[in-house]
RNA sequence: GGGGCGGUGGCGGAAUCGGCAGACGCAGUUGACUUAAAAUCAACCGGUGGAAACACCUUGAGGGUUCAAGUCCCUCUCGCCCCACCA
């Protein structure tokens, strides 16, 4: 997922007081850690060891060594020992077991960059919290992990300094996979992949092929986006902003015409826009449903007068005897031949000018529309009426076929059109009970519903606001329209097919030769990998580095073996990525791109995590890759990740998206050397409602790091064994299998903030419990247990250690078993019910948890208060709101 | 212009179904412990009035439905995100 998000445009407002705050906030921020720098060789205490109460500790050793009940917390010490540990048993190794059902945890992964970034951490411990569940759940799960190892970055700083991006991307994995480990994450890392590992991009490449082969990857001359900073094509979803910059360099985009590898996505539009076997988030649904943008309607063909037939496609083929003129593309094929000669200087002029502003500024601020009569003129198929034909840059060659017919009276871009260069405007819908519309007096397109007029023997149809056939009006037009043989049902989409070519080094290259004779073959399958050469140079010409390259891009045709020249152009690598999930069955499988034992085991993806800016890119590509695979016969079922889930972002203290330029980057790892990684896995699943994100908050932090210090006090203080009462016993059992039950419902449903508040809750009432006399007692011991196995999945490392070492229980606590709530001993014995007269609450009466309605409510009347408040006079309606509340009116 | 998401204390947030708004935490105030600091512990902590009991107000604004609205409906407003001459 390398994709970075830039944006140039206006930055948040915030308002002059919200700013002071936030600066206040990042000077105190300062002020804790520089005291506590200075604090540690004050201390005399080592310096990497003993970082939270150095001075308490040695005193403890050293005063009372045999009470020596409580040692201090030194996450630096455990989370190392047990993470050695856990490798040491390969403790998170996952390898097919048909006994237990499978669960394929899968969270985005990152792009090698140098370091991790708090927001990967964001992403990943609460993914990392919830497989653990799952796993104690009893589910055999999968958690891989890998890199997203080619693209442009790297290249870039190649061309900066020199550094190869293989050796540069492999040290920055090095450094990545260390701070992985000290995050405690039960990454399975035998089945790790790198994208830009030969035995990973042979198959990416042969993926290529089969798509090739499949008739889906095709090349196509095109005005191709283009970014001369980075000297690259993009996607369409590559170029950013109404200025149109390139999503990485920010520099503004111009169009070149280049030959480019095509995958032709738009097949599997349909297919796309259906969601019935995921369960995705409905704003990921949305936003890939607007993307792909289906349009239903209908194709028309209308005539030039030599005879030529003009394709349109229109949504709204109920107004086709409204058409009084029609628009071209300025690009479209017959401009020239439709021009008149007195025209041709204005035609050419205005598609010089519309070339130009295809630059840079074609839809800056100016929204006057502007265009030019061809001279020419078409026929109306529907009335042979004659029609003039113009140009203008409002429509646009890559949208529909380049050509529109223009219904001024209901449509408002063609109205406006129409008024500015006074063409005619014929109404032929009218809105019932109201007065005819006139052509020439009416202000504004109508675009609602009403009934045809001006439409021959369509005349009194009625027209909704519905699209496609389920508009009466439009559903007869069509039919009609087939008949005749002018036009028929169509489908357009705004979608378009995915361009893979980049003119760059450090890709996946394209597996693909041409020859003189025969043209573009697919390289044969047992040459594969075509292998990246590692003698380049960097320079950013315009061309790829491997076009430069001296004798990398010389082969043989597969066909007739004569000299023939590689495809020089790599892959984008939205094509790794698409098919990572697939890799990590089996990463060093030889026989193909996966096992196919382990697919039948653990595919699909049962839950999906990961940011949301791929909604329309990522995981878009990733759908159709499993589809058009799926015909391939390669993969089976129809969707590759059966449940997706987005994380938000956490922004920098200043409400701005972290960035180095803007010096709000939060360093994960000096937060782990602070507190522990145990702690800033609890901060991060607690401080914000995880789907939303929120501005990082670095005093925050303190509550967690307080919270962890305290279950560590608790569990390792060895209290004597008290008197506590029955009560105190039972209070406290309800309170552990009420937890129980909150914690669990939560973890089904990705709500990671209100795990840690629960634990926070019942730590809290452990201690009440414990000064009640609760030590030691039978239900003092259970929820022990059961705290340290809610507590695993959020800490891993304080949890094994006080499971193992403290309370003595078998190695390992992430092997236990997620524990069963008992209902009973959860339900309450006693309820309080507020009492409302009038709407307010008055009173709350105490009443047993299985009283029925009629005691309710005869409780709450006999209150002295409410009765207080009725004044005497008899309630008018009683309502008792199960067992949440009464409601008297008076 | 179209689509999506959101607005709850000083801050992050909580609130299954329409049923006690503000859980949990941060920050803050006061106190205990300490030579001191840190850490820890205890109490307070939406607003107004009040010594207090308590009363009234309060989920962006206004209206509606309802015994009851942060939650449902309508109108408006602000913020963020995505798409935008889309025929």
């Amino acid at each position: 997922m390398a994709a970075k998000k830039k944006k140039t445009t206006v930055k948040k407002k915030a308002t002059a007081t919200k700013k002071k705050v936030v600066v206040a906030k990042v000077k105190k921020v300062i002020k804790p850690i520089a005291a506590h720098k200075k604090a540690v060789p004050a201390g005399k205490a080592p310096a990497k060891k003993a970082v939270q109460r150095p001075v308490r500790s040695a005193v403890a050793k050293k005063a009372a060594p045999k009470a020596a009940a409580r040692s201090a917390y030194e996450p630096q010490v455990i989370e190392k020992k047990w993470q050695a540990q856990w490798e040491k048993d390969k403790l998170y190794r996952s390898v097919i077991d048909n006994s237990r059902p499978k669960h394929y945890a899968l969270t985005m992964l990152p792009y090698p960059s140098g370091d991790l970034h708090i927001g990967h951490w964001y992403a990943m411990t609460p993914s990392d919290a919830r497989a653990r569940y799952m796993r104690m759940k009893g589910y055999n799960v999968l958690f891989p992990m890998g890199f997203d190892a080619f693209g442009l970055p790297a290249e870039n700083a190649a061309i900066k300094d020199g550094v190869h991006p293989m050796k540069r991307t492999f040290q920055n994995i090095e450094r990545m996979r260390k701070q992985m480990r000290s995050m405690g994450t039960m990454f399975d890392w035998e089945r790790e992949a790198v994208s830009a590992d030969p035995e990973y991009y042979k198959w990416t490449e042969w993926f290529f092929i089969q798509l090739y082969k499949m008739g889906l990857a095709y090349r196509k001359m095109a005005a191709v986006d283009w970014c001369p900073h980075c000297n690259t094509t993009l996607a369409r979803e590559q170029v950013w902003g109404d200025d149109r910059h390139c999503e990485r360099c920010g520099t503004p985009v111009i169009k070149k015409d280049l030959e480019q590898w095509f995958f032709k996505t738009t097949k599997y539009a349909d297919e796309l826009l259906r969601f019935d076997e995921i369960d995705w988030p409905q704003t990921v649904r949305t936003l890939q449903t607007n993307w792909i943008g289906r349009s239903e309607g209908a194709s028309v063909v209308f005539k030039t007068e030599a005879g030529d037939p003009i394709e349109i496609f229109t949504t709204r083929p109920d107004t086709l005897w409204g058409a009084t003129f029609m628009v071209f593309a300025p690009e479209h094929p017959l401009v020239e031949k439709v021009t008149s000669p007195e025209q041709k200087s204005a035609v050419e002029a205005y598609k010089r000018q519309a070339a130009r502003q295809s630059d840079i500024e074609r839809e800056a601020v100016d929204k006057e529309k502007t265009g030019v009569f061809t001279g020419g003129y078409a026929f109306n198929p529907v009335n042979q009426a004659r029609i003039p034909i113009w140009i203008a840059d409002y429509v646009l060659m890559s949208y529909g076929t380049g050509a529109i017919m223009a219904v001024p009276a209901h449509d408002e871009r063609d109205f406006a059109f129409a008024r500015k260069y006074g063409l005619k405007v014929i109404p032929v819908i009218q809105p019932e009970g109201q007065p005819d519309l006139d052509g020439d007096a009416m202000p504004a397109a109508y675009v609602g519903e009403g009934v045809m007029v001006n439409s021959a023997q369509f005349n009194a149809t009625q027209v909704n606001d519905q699209k496609g056939r389920k508009n009466p009006g439009i559903s007869k037009v069509i039919d009609w329209l087939a008949q005749q043989g002018i036009g028929k049902e169509a489908v357009n989409y705004r979608y378009r097919d995915w361009l893979i070519s980049r003119q760059r080094y450090w890709g996946a290259p394209i597996p693909m030769i041409h020859c003189k004779i025969h043209g573009w073959n697919p390289v044969p399958e047992d040459q594969l990998p075509v292998l990246l050469p590692e003698d380049v140079e960097w320079k950013p010409t315009g061309e790829s580095p491997l076009k430069l390259h001296p004798t990398w891009k010389n082969t043989t045709c597969p066909i007739c073996g004569e000299p023939a020249v590689r495809e020089t152009d790599t892959m984008d690598t939205f094509m790794c990525s698409s098919w990572y999930h697939l890799r990590y069955l089996s990463p060093h499988y030889d026989q193909g791109p996966f096992d196919p034992k382990e697919y039948d085991y653990w595919m699909p993806v049962d839950t999906y995590t990961g940011g949301i800016e791929h909604a329309t890119m990522h995981l878009l590509y990733t759908r159709f890759f499993h589809k058009a695979m799926r015909d391939d016969g390669v993969t089976e079922g129809n969707e590759p990740m059966l449940q997706l889930r987005n994380q938000g972002m956490v922004l920098g203290v200043d409400n701005e998206k972290m960035s180095k330029s803007r010096g709000n980057v939060i360093a994960p790892d000096v937060l782990v050397n602070r507190y522990g990684a145990d702690t800033v896995r609890a901060y991060l699943m607690f401080f914000a409602r995880w789907e939303m994100g929120a501005p990082w908050d670095s005093q925050g932090i303190e509550g967690s790091a307080r919270w962890i210090r305290r279950a560590w006090t608790l569990f390792t203080d060895r209290t004597r064994p008290g008197e506590a009462s029955d009560e105190t016993k039972k209070n406290l059992r309800r309170k552990v299998h009420q937890t129980l039950k909150r914690v669990t419902h939560n973890f089904e449903n990705f709500e990671f903030n209100t795990i840690i508040s629960a634990l926070m809750e019942l730590l809290n009432d452990m201690y009440k419990a414990r000064e009640g006399g609760a030590a030691g007692s039978a239900e003092w011991n259970e929820a022990q247990d059961i705290y340290l196995r809610m507590l695993a999945p959020v800490a891993p490392h304080i949890a094994e250690e006080l499971w193992t070492n403290y309370l003595h229980k078998p190695y390992s606590v992430h092997q236990q078993s997620w524990p069963k709530a008992d209902e009973e001993a959860a339900k309450e014995d006693m309820i309080e019910i507020p009492v409302q007269v009038n709407g307010k609450v008055r009173d709350r009466v105490l009443v047993s948890a299985d009283a029925d309605e009629e005691e309710i409510k005869a409780t709450a009347l006999a209150s002295e208060i409410v009765r207080k408040y009725m004044e005497g006079k008899d309630p008018n309606k009683v309502i008792v709101a199960q067992k949440r509340l009464v409601s008297i009116v008076v």
